[in-house]
DNA sequence: TTGCAATTCAAACGTTTGTTTGATATATTT
DNA sequence: AAATATATCAAACAAACGTTTGAATTGCAA
């Protein structure tokens, strides 16, 4: 984006960190992969640390820049706000042109908040939830149930992130070539496909016209396997 | 478990390179932490990189050997195996005897493996992803559709891993008390449950009596809204 | 006990770390 | 042009790091 010094060590900051750790990054080499030297980051900074903290809230911001949240018309139905919802999730996470690290030190953080984290839980993670759960409310017939407003967003946004959070996992499984095929669009929509049947608003997978007579055989066995 | 000087590293080595990754990890603070001299990690493994590598291989064999996966008799039915399949997985994650690093040290793993980890993922996530596939595709009444096997894996995965992974994101989001209070029970049952209504299984979730009318509703909308 | 191996220890090694310094170069203002 | 602020630089700093050393201690067999 920017050129000036400050975002040079901001992009190789960004690099080092999300690779190797805060305490694995040095200093030294992060300032040549910028082309600057070893004073800069004092120059700028003042010290590592807050070069970090200031690596993390600028990847947040990239991030979320590109890919905003839609801000529904009212009257919108909530089904539909919902697969905007994943479909825009799924691409700040995948956006093929996000620099790897960008994503990447964000889930340092979720594994492992530092200070510098909470705040940005306040201001950018609990937005979203309370979006998604005012969502899931609209979609519920059975109001009053918070806990399981959360169980059912954790089981839509686990999804989203799995393809970010274990890449490496998903590619040795799956074989490279096939894993990064998965574009963006692919997952959002068999997210979407997922979630829809699983809360009753669209044709189950893995099923076809047999499907009914497996849905009452196997609900029996699931009920009489919990006693 | 073990007491000897050897198994004492390995616990205070977990513990340490899980919160502080490797490179933040201190070789003093370790053997300080187990009671043993600084020359103790080179006299029982060489050096550092060889502690952190039996310290990965120590906390999969520990977190593994107290959940195996049941090995079924012929005929189960592929429901039930998913289902006890799920239950395992999530018990293995969220086991509350499991001290926090055994896990926390695998999940940095996931997020960036070592060279140590491909091994492990051959050994030990592979055999796992196989098991579940072979249950999906007997689920499955379309045969052929690979991918589309992986990608419903990933989902329930994927919401196993969850709460593991983004605990504190959770805890934040949800208040500490009430997250914690979500038992390995609880949350495989929701998973369970929220998988089976999606493959077709059991009843959707956030749904009553109305959820025929909403579904077909909802459906044309989706249809409509993809092309 | 004696002898031998296994283990533990304090001390020091050479590097690498983050940070600071003071001088030099560049840009901006007077 | 002179003066002042801004930016960059090579060099050095103390501290912390992983590792090594060689002696001291322990446990066990002869």
């Amino acid at each position: 984006m920017d050129d000036t010094p400050k975002y040079r060590l901001l992009d190789a900051a960004g690099a080092a960190f999300a690779t190797q750790g805060f305490a694995g990054a040095a200093v030294r080499d992060i300032c040549q992969a910028a082309g600057l030297n070893i004073a800069s980051v004092n120059y700028y900074f003042g010290d590592k640390e807050r070069l970090y903290t200031e690596t993390v809230k600028y990847a947040c911001e990239k991030s979320a820049a590109k890919y905003p949240m839609p801000d529904w018309p009212a009257g919108t139905p909530a089904w539909n706000r919902l697969q905007e919802f994943i479909v825009t999730f799924v691409n700040r996470l995948m956006d093929p042109e996000n620099k790897p690290w960008q994503t990447q030190i964000i889930m340092r953080e979720m594994a492992q908040p530092t200070s510098a984290c909470l705040e940005w839980i306040r201001e950018y993670v609990k937005p979203m939830a309370d979006t998604l759960r005012a969502i899931l409310a609209e979609l519920s017939h059975k109001p009053g149930d918070d806990d399981q407003l959360y169980l059912v967003g954790f089981s839509i946004v686990s999804q989203c992130l799995f393809y970010r959070q274990n890449r490496p996992i998903g590619a040795q499984l799956m074989g490279i070539e096939r894993f990064t095929a998965l574009t963006p669009d692919i997952i959002a929509r068999h997210i979407c496909a997922f979630t829809a049947a699983a809360l009753g608003l669209g044709t189950p997978l893995l099923s076809d016209i047999r499907s009914k007579v497996i849905r009452t055989k196997s609900r029996a066995i699931a009920v009489k396997e919990k006693r």
